[in-house]
DNA sequence: GCGACTTTGTGCCTGCGTTCACAAATGGAT
DNA sequence: ATCCATTTGTGAACGCAGGCACAAAGTCGC
C-alpha cells in the first residue's frame, strides 16, 4: 500500500503502509512545546501504527461481541488480530487499563473504550470527489463499512450526472463543494478523480474546510500543515506486491539446488 | 489505510496500517539464517517502507519524463515525492549508485533500475475475485494503473455473472479458480468479496499457487508464512482520519484560552 | 589544467516502535 | 484464609528507520 500518513508540512506522502506504512515520513516532530501530559493530551502520544492496529481490534471485537463472546484474553484478541500479545496489550495501554488481571477484557467495555479513542461516538460525514467507477462503489457503500461515516454529498464535474442519485445521494457539481460542504457539516472528504484534477480538487475541499481527506488518485498531494492526508494507491500496492513475488523468483532461484551455476552464479535460461 | 504488511506467519494484520502502514507489525525477523550478502539478496535488505516509496517515485518520474525532463537532482525529486532528500537518496541507493555527483539522476535510468529491482520488467497476471460494486470497478481499471498488471481473471459465485464480460474478461465460477489461475499464470490475487468470503477465498486461491494478494475485504486473513498478503482496509482508514478529526477538537478545546479549568484540568461540559 | 561549486552517497546519531520479561493484581481452589 | 494459576500492565532492552552532516566525486568555468 502505501498510505499517506504525515501532516501537510508542505510535501509528506505516504506513510502504507504503510504502514501502507509504513507509510512515508510518520507524522514527524511537531513544533509545539511538549506541555504536561494532560488527559486531552493522550490521544497525541498514541502511536499511528496503534491507532492503525486499534481499528482493527474494534472490528474483531465486535464480531466477537456478535457471536455472544463476552470476556476475552489478550492472547485470544491477538491471534485473532494477527498481532503480538504483548503489543496488542500496549495498544490497549494507550487507551487506558480495562483489563482484570488473571481474566482479560470485556468485550463491551473494549468496545467502547476503543470507539471514545478513536472518535466513534459521534458521526463524521463524508463526502465524495469524482463519481466514477470507484465513486460510485464508494457512494454505494452507503455510510462506509462499520457505519458512523455517512455519506452526504457527492461531486463531479460531469453536467450529465447533476443531480442523478448515486447510493441514494443526488450528485452536486463541484463549483458547490464549499456551501455544500459547509451545509451538510462534511469533515472527511474523499478524492477519487482523475490524477490530473487531484490536487485541485484537494484545495477546494480545503478551502471549504475540510482537513481530512482521503486520497485515491495516484498523485502526491501537496497541503497544508494542519490537513490530514491518507492515502491509497493501488498502483503501489500492486508494485509493492510485484516486488515481493520478484524476490521470491530470486529466492527460489538462488536457493535451488539443481539449478545450474557456474561460480556460484546463477545462469539465466 | 491499514496496509496489511507481514508474510503470513500465522496472524499478521495490518501495517496499517502506514500502513497503513502501518501499518501493523512489518516483516519482523525471518527465521532464515543471515547468508552473505549475496547480490540476489540486496532485494532482501530494502526495508518495505521504502519500496513503497520507490513506487512513488517511480510514478512521479514517469511524469517528469513524459515532460520531458532528462536530469532531475535528489532535492527536485524529494520535493516533488513529499520526502526528505536525504531519505530519497538513501532509497535510491538500495537500487544502486545511478547518479552523477555535482548533476543529478538521469530520470530515464532511474525508472529502468527501479522498474528493475519492483520486478516490473515482466507482467504479473491478476485475478480479480468478487465482482460486486468494487470488483467491477478493478476489473475495468483494465490492467491497473501504470500497467504491467493485465487482468486475466475474474470470479464470482452468482450464476447471473458466469461468461458476462467485464472490463473485456469473462467472468468464471470461483470452483474453477485453480485451473484457470495455473493456466493463465495468475501470481497477484485481488480480494473484493464480502467479509464473510473472504477467508475461504483467500485459501482457495493459495491452493491455487497465488502467493501474493490484495485484500480489500476487511477482515484479517490467516495464511501460510509464505503467501505475501496487503491489506487495503477503507474502515480502517476512516477510522484513522476519524481519530483525527477527534485530536483536532480536542486540541482546539484544550488551547482555547476560555475553556473552564480547574488546576489546569479541562471540565467537560 | 585547475579551482570552485554542486550534488551524491553514506556513516553516525537519534528517536520511535516493537518485544521481552516480570511484578502486580485478581479469581478460584483447598 | 492462604496459596496457586492466570493474565494484565509496563519498565527496560533492542532494533530499525529517519535525519544530519560531511567526505567523495564529478562538472563547469576560466
Amino acid at each position: 500500500m502505501a498510505v499517506q500518513r504525515g501532516r501537510g508540512r508542505g510535501p509528506v506522502p505516504n506513510g502504507p503502509a504503510d504502514a501502507v506504512t509504513e507509510p512515508m515520513s510518520a507524522v514527524g516532530p511537531n513544533g509545539r512545546p511538549v506541555s504536561a501530559p494532560d488527559v486531552r493530551e493522550r490521544a497525541r502520544a498514541i502511536p499511528e501504527a496503534a491507532v492503525a492496529r486499534l481499528a482493527v481490534y474494534l472490528r474483531v471485537l465486535s464480531a466477537m461481541s456478535e457471536q455472544g463472546v463476552g470476556t476475552i484474553s489478550s492472547e485470544e484478541l491477538s491471534v485473532a488480530a494477527g498481532v503480538n500479545s504483548a503489543k496488542l496489550r500496549k495498544d490497549l495501554s494507550y487507551v487506558g487499563s480495562y483489563g482484570t488481571r488473571g481474566v482479560g477484557y470485556e468485550v463491551s467495555v473494549l468496545i467502547e473504550e476503543i470507539e471514545r479513542i478513536l472518535g466513534l461516538t459521534s458521526n463524521h460525514y463524508v463526502a465524495v470527489v469524482g463519481i466514477g467507477n470507484l465513486g460510485h462503489a464508494l457512494a454505494n457503500y452507503g455510510g462506509f463499512p462499520g457505519r458512523g461515516f455517512p455519506v452526504v454529498a457527492l461531486f463531479d464535474v460531469d453536467e450529465d450526472l447533476m443531480g442523478i442519485p448515486v447510493g441514494g445521494i443526488p450528485v452536486n457539481h463541484i463549483d458547490e463543494i464549499a456551501q455544500v460542504c459547509a451545509s451538510r457539516e462534511v469533515s472527511i472528504g474523499v478524492i477519487a478523480t482523475p490524477p490530473p484534477a487531484a490536487q485541485a480538487v484537494c484545495e477546494r475541499l480545503v478551502s471549504a474546510g475540510v482537513r481530512c481527506i482521503l486520497n485515491f488518485a495516484p498523485v502526491v498531494l501537496q497541503v497544508p500543515d494542519d490537513v490530514e492526508v491518507r492515502k491509497v494507491d493501488l498502483a503501489v500496492e500492486m508494485q509493492i506486491l510485484s516486488f515481493h513475488v520478484a524476490r521470491r523468483a530470486d529466492e527460489v532461484a538462488s536457493n535451488g539446488a539443481d539449478v545450474p551455476r557456474v561460480d556460484g552464479m546463477v545462469i539465466p535460461r
